[in-house]
This record gives structure tokens, C-alpha cells and sequence, in this order.
DNA sequence: TGTACATCAGTGAACGCGCGTTCACTGATGTAC
DNA sequence: TGTACATCAGTGAACGCGCGTTCACTGATGTAC
């Protein structure tokens, strides 16, 4: 019958579920190296071997951690931009900025796992790439968006891109993704992008300690100067 | 005698420099979590006991390799930056910054180690600090020299710096380090600084897979943007 | 509706591994008279 | 210069730990007639 068959799935994606939950916990508390399948299943209160019946192994459990942890993010960044007026590009901008580094200061862990080193021994297989996607394509968007509106106005006083990159990279973007924003907004967009980790990577793995302490508004200051590069109106 | 003892002492410090290095050399291939005392000592041809004549536990040893590689980061940028002309600040700029990613996609692992995701249940002590400052004390120099000649010329179209941020973290720095250096430059200067390590860390962490692939050139124009960010002039 | 069979969940023991650290010890190297 | 003693380097066995993964197995849950 159906309805048993999914009584029986439920059970299992629930469990499954569970599991990741539990591993998420101890992810959070002790990072991702120290994630161990028997101390999960000691906390489920199975058998070690028993967890093998959900995952094929702790890289396929680390794998939906990842995956999870990628739409955590995402799911909160485009949570904070959906409250914003739509034709505020800055206030929308910023939203993702704050999103992302409350976010990260939430989970240090999780972030680490994300966007930190990558775990010695694992390598990412590719269901993570879509969800990797899903902060920066909202960014695409906020700038896209901008650029259809005419509001684009980024600030005199720098070099262009270099030709090889716009030929490469920022062409292929630009298609994609941003078909009416100018390319040198593109190159900018781009190059911006990793500003933002970089700034919360430098608060979250000690390189501000014992030199910032003001540092939301250090923040806040930091992301402002970027958006305004992109030439996001203020 | 003085002679013996200091020939018992250079023996010693020469068994610790190889267990350093052979232990840098497990570090560049395993990464940091699997830094093992016993793989080293095996490699030394020791028990795996001797290397407690040398280094008291794993943590200390790591806390040698901490140091070790943010002064070699900081070597490899002074001097790439000593080989500039002084008055050319953005070329001086730039050579500090493709330094520390030459660097960095040389060294991944001990990158990781230094900029990267914290070691999990290892806390870096004090003696850390200084050598980690050496590459921002050389950016603070090429900044501080450029106020001084008089040559700052940050491109206008950006919000001013929030008080808060002035008043308590960007005063200080002004004072310690950059006396010549208008605030808001000094306010720039201090959030374009986690820039560079954002684009390092974006490339070597794989965040640019599949989607940047002229890296030299992106970066160099990323980093171009920053320095005119700050006010070097072009 | 009842029965025979197949599928699945979960167990517990085991394999084989590596780790950090301690400790009592043997020899060699330096020191003091 | 020679000798007694102290210091140091290095050994090897051991403690106690945790890990990922496999495998033969028991019961329970679902399926097909």
C-alpha cells in the first residue's frame, strides 16, 4: 500500500532528520573535525553501526551538513532582504551584509565549515554547489535589479577591469546573470563579493581581537563603502 | 665551559628547528588536525616519548608553527614590498598584497592555520600576536608614508565613517600607528584591510570554482580598487 | 482475512587503526673539585 | 689531568582513549496472494 510504505519513509526521514540535528549540535560545539558518528549515535541512543542505515558514511553526513548549513544562511539572508523596500538597494545590500555576519556569529562552527578551511580529507561533492549559490545569487539580483531601475552609480576615480577579466569571467557573468548592468559594475560586483566574508572571517576567526572593538559599527561602515563601490545609491 | 654548553645548545636548538620542519612538512601535506607527534617523531627516526625533550605537547608545537608562519608571510611581504620604489605607493600596495596570495596558494595549509577556521580546542597563546601584526604593521607603514608625503587622495562618493567608530577604534589606531593619516582614511584603511584576505581565502578556499577562472587578474584589479579605496594614488 | 515471504531497522561484537602523554630506565655528555 | 657526580637525551613499554567501518544476526514491519 502507499500510505504504509510512507509511514515507513516518514519514519525514515524523520530519523534521518534527527540525526543531522544532533550532528548539527555537536558540530556547533566542537567543530567540524571532531564530528564523530558514534558519539551522534551514542546521543540517539543506537548502535554505532546503526547510523549506517541513513548515512553511507560520516562524509555523506558531512555532506548534508554542508548542505544545510548553505540554505541556513541562505534562507536567512533572503528572510532579512524580503523585509526591505524593494527600491532601497542599499537597505537591501546591507540586509544580506548584517544577515550573513549574524548569521556567522550564531554559528562560528557551521561558518567555519562553509566558508572556512576546508576539512582535510573531505571533498565537497557536487550537491553543494546550488546550495553555495543561493546568497550570492540574491546579491545578483539586488544589483541586477539596480541596474534595470537606472540607478546604478558607481564612483569615479578607479582603473577598469583589465581586459582579460572582462573578456573571461565578467562576460560569462554578465550574461548569466546581470544582462543589463554595465560591465565595469559587473567587475565590481565580483571583486566586492568576497569583501563581505572577508570582513566576517577577520571578526570570527580573531584577527580584530585586542585591535577592534567596535565592530558592528566597524561592520555596518565597511559594507556601506562596498555597496557604494558597486555603485549602489546611498 | 661556556663553549660545551652552548654546544649542547646549538644541538638542541637544531633538534628542534627539524622537528619543526619536518612537522611544517606534515602540516602543508595533512593540515593542521592531522599533525600528529608520533608521525613526526617517526619521520625523526625517534620515540615517539623524545619529542617531549623539545616541545611539551602537541599545542606547543603547533604554537611554533603559528609563529614560524606569520613570520614567514611577513618576511615574504616586506620583501616584496622592500623591492618597490618608495614613492610609488600603490605599486608598494600591491606587491604586499600579491605577496601574501603567492604566499598563501604556495602554503594552503599553513594559510589555513594563520587565516583560516580556528584549530579546534587549541587557543593561541600570547606569543603569537606580534609576529601576526607584521604584515598590517608593514601596511600601516606604506599608508603612513603616503600621508606623510602628502599624496593621499581617497576618490569621494562614500558615506562618511559613523562617530562611534571614530571616537574609539579608529582614534586609537591613528595614534598608535598612522599620526599623519587623516580619520578617514585610517577608517578605510582598516576596512579594506580584511579585503585582501577575503579574496585570498575566496580563491583558496574554492568559493571561486567554477566561476572565476583569470584569478591573477581579478585579484590584482580587486586590490587596485582597494588601494584606491584607501587614497594611494594611481 | 490470513498466511508465507521479503524487506528493512537495529544490535553487538569485532577489526584495525592511530593518537597524546607518562614513566622508569639506560647511556652519554658536561661540571666541579 | 683525573675522578665523582649531576644533568640531559633518548628508549620502549604501557595507559587509556576514540574512531570509522564491516558483518552475521535477530525481530519487526510491510507485501502479495
Amino acid at each position: 500500500m502507499n500510505a504504509s510504505r510512507t509511514a515507513r519513509e516518514r519514519v525514515r526521514a524523520e530519523l534521518m532528520g534527527e540525526i543531522a540535528e544532533i550532528a548539527r549540535a555537536h558540530l556547533a560545539r566542537d567543530g567540524a573535525a571532531g564530528l564523530s558518528l558514534r558519539a551522534v549515535a551514542r546521543e540517539m541512543g543506537m548502535a554505532s553501526s546503526a547510523i549506517y542505515r541513513y548515512y553511507a558514511s560520516r562524509d555523506d553526513l558531512l555532506t548534508a551538513l554542508i548542505i544545510d548549513g548553505y540554505n541556513a544562511v541562505g534562507e536567512a539572508v533572503e528572510k532579512a532582504e524580503a523585509a526591505c523596500a524593494r527600491d532601497d538597494p542599499m537597505g537591501r545590500w546591507l540586509a544580506v551584509c548584517h544577515a550573513v555576519r549574524d548569521w556567522a556569529l550564531a554559528h562560528p562552527h557551521e561558518y567555519a565549515l562553509l566558508y572556512g578551511s576546508p576539512v582535510p580529507g573531505y571533498s565537497a561533492p557536487e550537491d553543494t554547489i546550488a546550495p553555495a549559490m543561493r546568497d550570492a545569487a540574491l546579491f545578483g539580483r539586488i544589483v541586477g535589479d539596480t541596474g534595470r531601475a537606472g540607478l546604478l552609480d558607481p564612483p569615479g576615480g578607479y582603473p577598469p577591469p583589465p581586459e582579460s577579466f572582462l573578456a573571461t569571467d565578467v562576460a560569462g557573468i554578465r550574461e548569466a546573470v546581470l544582462p543589463e548592468v554595465p560591465d565595469e559594475v559587473v567587475a565590481r560586483a565580483v571583486t566586492a563579493w568576497p569583501g563581505l566574508f572577508g570582513a566576517v572571517g577577520f571578526e570570527l576567526f580573531g584577527q580584530f581581537d585586542n585591535v577592534i572593538t567596535d565592530r558592528a559599527a566597524m561592520f555596518d561602515y565597511a559594507m556601506r563603502g562596498l555597496g557604494r563601490f558597486i555603485g549602489l545609491p546611498d
